[in-house]
RNA sequence: GGAGGACGCCGGGCCGUCGCGGCGCGCAAGCGUCGAGGAACGUCCGGGCUCCAUCGGGCAAGGUGCAGGAUAACGUCCUGUCGGGGCAACUCGAAGGAAAGUGCCACAGAAACAUACCGCCGGGGGCUUCGACAAGCUCAGCCUGACAAAGGCUCAGCCUGACGAGAUCACGGUAAGGGUGAAAUCGUGCGGUAAGAGCGCACGGCGUUCCGCGGAGACACGGGCGCGGGUAAACCCCACCUGGAGCAAGACCGCUCGCCCUUCGACAAGCCCAGGAUGACUGGGUUCGUCGAACCGCCGGCCCGGCGGAACGAGCAAUGUCGCACCGAGGUCGGUCGUGAGGCCGGCCCCAGAGAGAUGACGGCCACGGCUUCUUCGGAAGCUUGGACAGAAUCCGGCGUACAGGCGUCCUCCGCGC
RNA sequence: AAGGACGUAGCGGAGCUUGGUCACCGCGCUCCCCUCGGGCGGGAGAGAUCGCAGGUUCGAAUCCUGUCGUCCUUG
């Protein structure tokens, strides 16, 4: 088990980009919104990023990334990532600096 | 050595650490095991499977289109035929029918489908001109005669006749020539003819539902017969094929709601009520059955025809179990039959999978590529942020498309050497 | 899974049914006139692989096949 659970409802996305805070780099955005229980994490990765392959790699670089983080302990959050266009093209270590700076702006 | 053709294949390998999904074991921690592709893609065809319909006929709609074969099936594949391309290996082709009918063929051209503008030819009609001829009349000249009559000769004019030529008119014949066009009635030559024409002949081309021969057949060869365009990826004709939906199919379970079980007549039976006498019988009512009619519904393109009058229909879902992760048109190895696509037999293997959906990060070594340096030209050392196209969701068979780099086999042509 | 529409000049559209001058319209663009200058107005002009590749035809934006892209519908 992952330290975090999977955001999956098309609600649970709209509250967390209506109602959380908002902090963008060049290539992801993140939102983040209080949570209840355990922290929860939803990816979008849209069609314009790239094909099928580029965006499940997308995705599961990101959560390769975020297992390096404390998500099983307090406080609980529902985070949502959108990664916007040429994030696909991104090395990992440059793609773990984008996720570093949007949680330095986000404690 | 160079140029080219066909077919098949790989899509880096091994090891380790952390992490993810399924399954198995375990009380648990955890352990074991398996875990994307040749195209998983596009969704262009064909099937398996599931539900609905299913008795037949007709029409419509769609598809396919050389032959034989392979296959569960196909619009796929194989072998061949014909036609186009290539010196060749080889390759490409929606490759039935245009004398069943309809439509269209711009511009140009006489004319684009059944015709004839110019031209050529024939026999005619009238016309007038010309030519030579004949007859007649008139005038003139000359000769004989006598300055007469008469006769003869020459020239001119008029008229008539028949002939030839010319132009013209309509009729008929013709399709060689003209010149346009993508395309003009099969091409060239000779004969032939009034002029011409496949009208005849020779060679060639095309068609053929005729005959012979070869072949399983497409078709080929020989003969006979015929020779008025093209377009069917225009309508169409012919032959063959196709029931409809789709795994969100569908099955089972849960909850909620809606709606329906018709009318009339005849016959037979039962029951009830009234009259009659408690019986026979008569009248009424009702239930079930059969038949007929109406109405309604179904038959999922329509009609004929058929079936039925009972069950169904809709919604609620973060949807439970199954379908569903597979013993399968399965993979692989070998044998065997076949030119081949493939068939058959035997051994071995079990090989992703679901809850919106599991493969990522890092390190080491090797192979390949690139760069630099050295070199005894064999190679060696170092560096490397180089490695395509691309991700299963019901499953198969094809087709089509994308793809860094690389490997193997066979064949053709050209050049050189022996 | 099933089905449908579209692609034409820088932009938005027509032409496709029934093939025939390499294609029309509006806006925009260039030049000229008008004005002191600009706009408006008037005149002239340029600009097209008809998404791409094959095929059918004498001839294709139009017909056929394949392919690429965009958008939409149903559950």
């Amino acid at each position: 088990m992952r330290a975090y659970d999977s955001l999956r409802r098309r609600g649970d996305f709209a509250r967390v980009t209506r109602r959380g805070k908002r902090y963008a780099g060049s290539y992801l955005t993140c939102f983040v919104a209080d949570g209840r229980r355990q922290t929860r994490v939803g990816i979008t990765v849209g069609g314009a990023v790239g094909g099928a392959v580029v965006r499940n790699r997308l995705r599961r670089r990101i959560k390769a990334i975020l297992d390096r983080y404390p998500l099983g302990a307090p406080p609980w959050r529902d985070i949502v990532f959108i990664a916007r266009p040429g994030a696909g093209e991104l090395r990992f270590d440059e793609l773990a600096a984008e996720v570093a700076r949007a949680f330095r702006a986000a404690p």
